[in-house]
DNA sequence: GGATGTAATGAGAAGCTTTTGCATTTGTAA
DNA sequence: TTACAAATGCAAAAGCTTCTCATTACATCC
């Protein structure tokens, strides 16, 4: 059993209650991409004690952790989700806000190839595609 | 002779002083990938009475007329670029800033694959690759 | 060229998101 | 339990961007 008390000693932070809330609450909804503000109204929604400067410093820590990965998608606020499974890029319903997540192995190798060629050192990169799903499209006429 | 004026009204927008001058400032600084505030301090070095809220609207009204893309690079600001010549992606340096750009066909085609895959109907899409150049690589050791 | 109506502008206030300062609380390791 | 550093809540502050509104400039028509 992996409790989030190990989870979080293993990446080097104390256990402390707004941590392990703010993780759970990540870990349960995997699914979703979440600002600051989203992870906080679950908070409220549970009746928890945690401010919400708490929440920017806790997902900054998680993100330099390696815990959580921050996106900035268009509308500027920063996008948390957590850091698990594989790498993957994303595509997002401009309509609804859906988003989808793809690999491609293709692509992966095309950016290495390209920082190599310019002579980068890679250290990270981001893929978004925009579009709108299949959903929207039906309802949009 | 393509005046600043021309490009304007075929945009649809009144031909106005600051637009000009604005419109000036991204054609002679092609290379550069400039916030509002780098286009407003260069108004100023220039002794023009522009504002900065002018600089923002003028900005975002040439982004809705295709005039230039607006980018979210790291650290959330809006990045504004003439939108001139080909589609291209971009590699940037997370120590001293510089802007590379690139074109890779195959890239491109394997988003349009994943979009239409999904289904979804692709409007945009932003593809950043994030390392070190090798100018700081020297630099950092 | 000059009058007219509308759109655009400058200055500052306001709005959002995110960060910071500081008194207080909490977690950890003795 | 105690002790101390680290973490937290709250409020204030700090970006960045947008909005409000009185004033100005542009385009059009004479
Ligand atoms: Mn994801
Ligand atoms: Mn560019
Ligand atoms: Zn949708
Ligand atoms: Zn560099």
């Amino acid at each position: 059993m992996v409790s989030t008390t190990q989870e979080l000693k293993e990446a080097g932070l104390k256990a402390t209650v707004p941590r392990m809330k703010i993780l759970e609450i990540l870990d349960q909804r995997r699914d979703d991409h979440m600002t600051a503000e989203d992870v906080y109204k679950v908070l409220l929604e549970n009746n928890e004690d945690i401010g919400l400067a708490t929440v920017y410093r806790v997902l900054t820590q998680f993100e330099q952790a390696g815990l959580v990965h921050r996106h900035h998608f268009e509308g500027g606020q920063s996008i948390f989700e957590l850091a698990q499974g594989e790498h993957h890029d994303h595509m997002l319903c401009t309509v609804c806000g859906k988003v989808e997540e793809f690999v491609d192995e293709e692509i992966e190798k095309r950016q290495l190839a390209i920082a190599k060629k310019a002579g980068y050192r890679i250290t990270d990169h981001s893929l978004y595609i925009y579009g709108v799903c299949p959903n929207c499209q039906k309802k949009g006429k």
